[in-house]
DNA sequence: GACAGCTTACCTACTAGAAGGTAGGTTGCC
DNA sequence: GGCAACCTACCTTCTAGTAGGTAAGCTGTC
């Protein structure tokens, strides 16, 4: 028994965290309970009530972390890419990565559970489809000024149809377990804002 | 007490597909309970246990009602419509008339659940989305004989990526309750058929 | 440097309520 | 009297959540 190690160490918040994650984005949230990730972490319920007083707070949690995350993969994209059109697939190749993992875009599923969840989960939802319509909005705008994308209307407008796009390609792919499924929406719709 | 009167005339298995179909539609096959139905039903619980001995198998009458219906109104656009354009613009037309209620398309939020759906019923999800594919890809097909729509590839590759668009539209439409941000999605996808 | 008191991270044991589901009885029309 | 459609009264299992306790590690004071 050396010095930390009955103390477990690294952060069961954030294991909680991983494992609620994962259940989530292939379940719903409504289909995991406190007793899976107990189970899974080895540990009792009661003690997860600990360091997430209920689901919601977790929830919450949850959204908050992946909404992060997301964010710095945008920015990693911005940062790493010269153009929009590669921009832009880097960004499908994001949602083509979750679907690789055998997961559904966490928000995507809690937007189709988005009536039966907590308030303070709805906002995050809705923000996190702002803040990638926001950054896909800009790219569109870049992608028109540097002549390597172009559509009609408004970016905002665009912006929303690929996010969509995107969602819906990887909710109905899931149930197939074949990525092809979502290239055939991703492909056409890369194709028609080169054209 | 008129003659039929006590009995309840309409049919209660009916109607119990009624309100169980609604109450996915918002809230997911999970998200309601057999107690939910027979509140409104003004009926015990054990009463729809008659009709249906469980959630499997009013889940799998649903589906299958559903995917009926659609299927009649998609042999009414191809009777009453003229050219693939039309019947495509109808096609979508059904769909935003599901948003309009309020709801999301059934086969979309089960996809979402897909994990936890009872094994017969997933069989029908799948069914049902390719029942549509095969009908859009036949459509395509109509639209580039008759000049009306174009495209590149594999009518069934399109096919999937219209059902996809669609689906994912009214995934993203719904928790922010507005029928526009179907629009964002669907007007390019027509856009991009018709060019 | 010891020991008091606090904090962290877990535990056992429990609750109330909701879930799906069952057994068996009642009602009223044909 | 038979049967469809309902009922009361349960049961089990699962749910989130709570109460209260404990072992181990920190921290500040004398």
């Amino acid at each position: 028994m050396s010095v930390a190690r009955n103390r477990k160490e690294s952060g069961t918040a954030e294991r909680m965290l991983d494992i609620a994650e994962r259940l989530v984005q292939i379940r719903g949230f409504s289909n995991f309970s406190y007793a899976d990730i107990a189970t899974e972490l080895g540990i009792t319920k009661a003690s997860l009530h600990y360091h997430y007083p209920g689901k919601a707070e977790l929830g919450l949690a949850l959204i908050t972390r992946y909404a992060e995350r997301f964010n710095q993969a945008l920015d990693e994209i911005d940062r790493d890419l010269p153009d929009a059109r590669s921009r832009l697939e880097a960004y499908v190749d994001l949602y083509a990565g979750v679907l690789r993992n055998e997961r559904m875009c966490m928000c995507g599923i809690l937007a189709a559970e988005y009536q039966t969840l907590p308030d303070a989960m709805r906002a995050s939802v809705i923000r996190f489809f702002d803040e990638n319509q926001t950054w896909l909005a800009k790219l569109l705008e870049d992608g028109r000024a540097d002549g390597t994308l172009n559509y009609v209307g408004h970016a905002e407008d665009v912006a929303q149809g690929i996010l969509s796009t995107l969602e819906g390609a990887m909710l109905v792919a899931r149930p197939y377990g074949d990525l092809r499924r979502f290239d055939a929406a991703a492909k056409p719709l890369l194709a028609s804002l080169t054209a």
